[in-house]
DNA sequence: ATATCTATGTAATATCATAACACTTTAACG
DNA sequence: CGTTAAAGTGTTATGATATTACATAGATAT
């Protein structure tokens, strides 16, 4: 089991500092989208960057009011869109059982993960047991299901909230 | 794992007889209304025999259609009202990837339940391996993390829609 | 009988997401 | 280059899902 599981990453600290994480995500998109000739435009890039500097999960009009890049409020289906490229391209996920988003603490790794929400504060913390994916899977297999996608979203209170 | 991980149920065939679960289901909520003094009204038995007679998710939307028991539409937190109650009883459960609802294949026993949606002919089966739950609550635990709540969906293609 | 708790009826509104279509920018290629 | 095709944007409208608020009615307990 030790062997199996990847080491699953910490769960992130409520003050730390999001900078860092919000550079190597720009820098993986910006390489990313290079490599697959596609276009990293400005909503792009803006909704990348709001997302990224929040562990919490934001909904997709909470991104649509921080995006005044152009001055203007801009239209839902703007952050719709730019949203569905980073999801299709692996920098951030849908939690679907928050109708939110978050951006990807293991982008640019094949991974399918596992997502553990905080009750409490909100933030978001990511799991990458291959373990439980491929338990899944193989639970799936004999019941001759072939499993296409994981949502595998886990409510509960995060180390910080539980010691109040 | 064989030993750990309790038999999956199948997956529901797609022409099989409705009719014993649907029976099986309301008589558990008889049941357990009784048991916990609770009340299990009409609007209450109409969205679960609703929600019964199909393996298919049903959207609030798609039941309120069908509550047509006291002849005219019903409002639609008539609808919602009734599922909140039927999920706290632990009858039905809410699919957070498609915003619909299935009644519960394992009612009474205490399960942690993982939903296996066919992208094709939208049936929806449950496992339910404790092996993946509780594999889940351990890796949660040791990043410090308390879990109260599982959502697990995976989504695929069913045994008979693969084989065409 | 009456107080209390639970459920219902009804209207309005909040929240999340997509469709349709005209227009603009980018990249690709002769 | 200049033309064309593909991808992205702007704008408006609408669809789909879910909740709030509050007045009324029914059940239960003492």
């Amino acid at each position: 089991m030790g062997v199996l599981m990847k080491k699953p990453i910490q769960f992130p600290s409520r003050n730390h500092n999001h900078r860092s994480c919000v550079k190597r995500l720009l820098a993986d998109a910006e390489k990313e989208c290079h490599r697959q000739k596609l276009r990293f435009t400005l909503h792009r890039r803006e909704v990348l960057q709001i997302i990224a500097s929040s562990h919490r999960p934001l909904g997709a009009y909470d991104i649509l009011e921080q995006m005044n890049f152009s001055g203007k409020r801009q239209a839902p289906v703007v952050a719709y869109r730019a949203l569905d490229f980073l999801i299709n391209l692996g920098l951030v996920h849908r939690l679907n059982s928050l109708n939110a988003f978050v951006a990807c603490m293991a982008a640019g790794e094949d991974h399918t993960a596992q997502f553990l929400i905080c009750r409490n504060c909100k933030n978001v913390g990511e799991l990458n047991s291959i373990w439980v994916s491929e338990q899944i899977v193989n639970d799936a297999v004999q019941v001759g299901f072939r499993v296409d996608q994981q949502v595998v979203e886990i409510i509960g209170i995060c180390s910080e909230c539980g010691e109040s």
